[in-house]
DNA sequence: CCTTTCATAATTGGATCCGATATGCAATAT
DNA sequence: ATATTGCATATCGGATCCAATTATGAAAGG
């Protein structure tokens, strides 16, 4: 006898399904901040009763992604132009770490797998996919670093301005910049250079930071409500 | 007509109220590690329905607290020698990073707050409360640095090893050693002097990790056992 | 025309109930 | 004696139902 025995007791329950949709929606940006998470309609959505919805929306403001008020619902959480930029320094400080573990870890084949990215993110035309690419190259970088506590952070710290990263390299020249900086990277972790490496890593992030709050800046009271509705009004005090 | 007004939209649910019961149970060490939760009990405990037990619970999971298995229920997390030794060198990158900020902004308010945890940690002689005094000292020292993410992260991190540390000062010389690098600290703090202080703090906490794990490693399998029956166990491979 | 009041609808938080799965033990077979 | 099977009980995930709170909208008053 031979089957595929696949362990029943891992497999995800409904509220981890729609943990996972929600939490990739919220990332993604299809749904945007501000927008409400209303229980009934998630339920039929998915086909269940409300009470895992709830659960997930739970899990999802213990992760930040949502806030809740008593009675009166979740809403996707919206950051303003200081927390963003606080995160972009989090970022800056444990990614940057984070590669001075992996390049002397890398195997390579998480090498050539991270070079693949790389190739695919530049070459990649279609903008709405560019935000999933440039997170797996990041994160091939970081996978052999051995520390699956900062991985969970980073990831963690990744997700809650994944939608705003999106954005800056949709508005800006972020895309072009974002391939150079991208491939410098790379050739350090060939090269096996950590230390030039940890200053391209936390050049790359904190000026990506800085042209994103730019932007966001620029564009506050301006023309920006049309193309990202819910932005700017959230980032207004 | 004078009362104080409550706003009761931000009042506890009644799974906030069991999260923040057993978060801070998990914490003071009160539910070992491997400890199961079991709904129905708690439910009885807390006088409600299952319902907000398993919020409460999918909460703790999210935040690593207790680990879940499908129709199994759920156990409080124990750590790896791996695990808090990583977690133990994440905290020396980001505390210190927020010693650094903080020390130019604490205010004067906050430096006395820190004197006077500073003085209670020196002087409680009932070891089971040098924790919350150990944790309270620390995060005076950081709360001024305005950088709530920080203080969000450096949180989780501490909830995770809080019961863990806790034993490294009662089951070592960490009390004494503690109470010295404490009081150094703090007059880093007071000279406004950031470089020692980040330098002090990093070497504080990495130094506690590694006494920890001395510890746990030495008293694998010894008569640990019977202090921390779980602690042991668990640690093994 | 604008604001206030009050009934009603929408929505959430929680309780109770039900089917699914796990666990422990006794019965049975080898 | 040991391994396997069957069954009773404990426990969990989810559905349905109810109560508490908030939002909405129409009528009344300024």
């Amino acid at each position: 006898m031979k089957v595929k025995a696949t362990d029943i007791g891992q497999m995800a329950s409904a509220s981890d399904v729609i943990f996972d949709a929600l939490r990739a929606a919220i990332i993604n940006g299809s749904m945007q901040d501000g927008e409400v998470l209303r229980q009934d309609s998630l339920a039929k959505m998915f086909n269940v009763s409300r009470i895992p919805v709830r659960e997930a929306i739970s899990r999802l403001e213990q992760q930040g992604l949502v806030s809740t008020q008593r009675y009166r619902g979740a809403v996707v959480a919206s950051l303003s132009l200081e927390e963003i930029q606080e995160i972009f320094e989090f970022r800056a400080l444990v990614e940057s770490e984070v590669v001075r573990l992996s390049i002397p870890k890398i195997s390579s084949g998480t090498l050539a797998l991270a070079t693949k990215y790389c190739e695919a993110f530049s070459t990649e035309t279609n903008s709405a996919k560019w935000g999933a690419l440039n997170r797996d190259f990041h994160y091939s970088l970081y996978r052999d670093c051995q520390r699956p506590y900062y991985l969970e952070v980073v990831n963690a710290a990744l997700d809650r301005i994944d939608r705003y990263l999106r954005a800056q390299l949709v508005l800006t020249d972020g895309m072009a910049r974002a391939r150079r900086e991208h491939q410098a990277i790379l050739q350090a972790y060939i090269d096996r250079d950590a230390d030039r490496g940890v200053k391209l890593v936390r050049q790359h992030i904190l000026g990506a930071g800085q042209s994103l709050i730019d932007v966001l800046k620029r564009q506050h009271q301006k023309s920006f409500d049309s193309i990202l509705p819910s932005l700017s009004t959230k980032l207004r005090p």
